[in-house]
DNA sequence: GCCAACGTTGGC
DNA sequence: GCCAACGTTGGC
C-alpha cells in the first residue's frame, strides 16, 4: 500500500445521502457499498487522510458538489451482519467479513458544482473513469491531476498539505 | 420513463 | 465454466 496520498470519488444519490447531509453529520460510515471492485478499493487502498471528491448521481445535472476525506482506517461493514438491514449479508461471518467500509469527514462545498457534462467535454478529463461511457463504479480513484483540476473547475484552491 | 451498460445468479 | 436471465445503475 501506497503511503502516498491517494485521490477518490464517491457517488451518492441526493436524496439518499447527499453533501449537505454529510456537512450537517460532519462524518458518517460509508457503509452499504456492495460491488467486489469498490470494496477492494475501500479495504486495501484507503486510507485516512486520502481526500475524496463527493459526487451527486441521479440527479439533474449530475455534478462533483465537494470534498471529504477519508477518516481513519477501513474496517468491516457493521451493515453486513445486520438482520434488519438492507445490506445484510447472510454469507458473512465475523471472522470472515465480506464486505467494508470507511468513515468520511466533510471537508467543503464547491462554490461552482462541476458537472459530470463539463468534464466530458473537455480533453483533459477524456481518460478520467467518471466520464467513460457505462461506468457505474461508486467508489473509484482518481489521478491527482484529475483531482486538482476538478478542484480549480470548483472554484477552490488547491490546499497544500504536504 | 427509457434503456444501455454492467454485475450477479444459477441451471446445465 | 458457459451463458441466458435477471436486477441495478445512472445518464439522458
Amino acid at each position: 500500500m501506497s503511503k502516498k496520498r491517494n485521490y477518490w470519488l464517491l457517488k451518492s444519490e441526493p436524496t439518499t445521502y447527499s453533501l449537505a447531509n454529510l456537512k450537517n453529520e460532519e462524518k458518517t460510515a460509508w457503509s452499504g457499498v456492495r460491488n467486489y471492485q469498490a470494496r477492494n478499493f475501500m479495504r486495501d487502498d484507503m486510507k485516512n487522510g486520502d481526500r475524496i471528491l463527493f459526487y451527486h448521481s441521479n440527479t439533474n445535472p449530475p455534478r462533483i458538489v465537494g470534498e471529504g476525506e477519508v477518516v481513519g482506517a477501513p474496517y468491516p461493514d457493521p451493515t453486513q451482519f445486520n438482520v434488519k438491514s438492507t445490506y445484510y449479508d447472510p454469507k458473512a461471518t465475523k471472522k470472515n467479513p465480506r464486505w467494508f467500509c470507511v468513515t468520511i469527514s466533510f471537508a467543503k462545498e464547491f462554490k461552482k458544482p462541476v458537472l459530470l457534462k463539463t468534464l466530458k467535454s473537455s480533453a483533459r478529463f477524456s481518460d478520467m473513469l467518471l466520464t467513460q461511457k457505462g461506468s457505474r463504479l461508486s467508489v473509484q480513484p482518481v489521478a491527482s491531476h484529475h483531482y486538482k483540476a476538478v478542484l480549480r473547475l470548483g472554484g477552490e484552491e488547491e490546499i497544500d498539505r504536504t
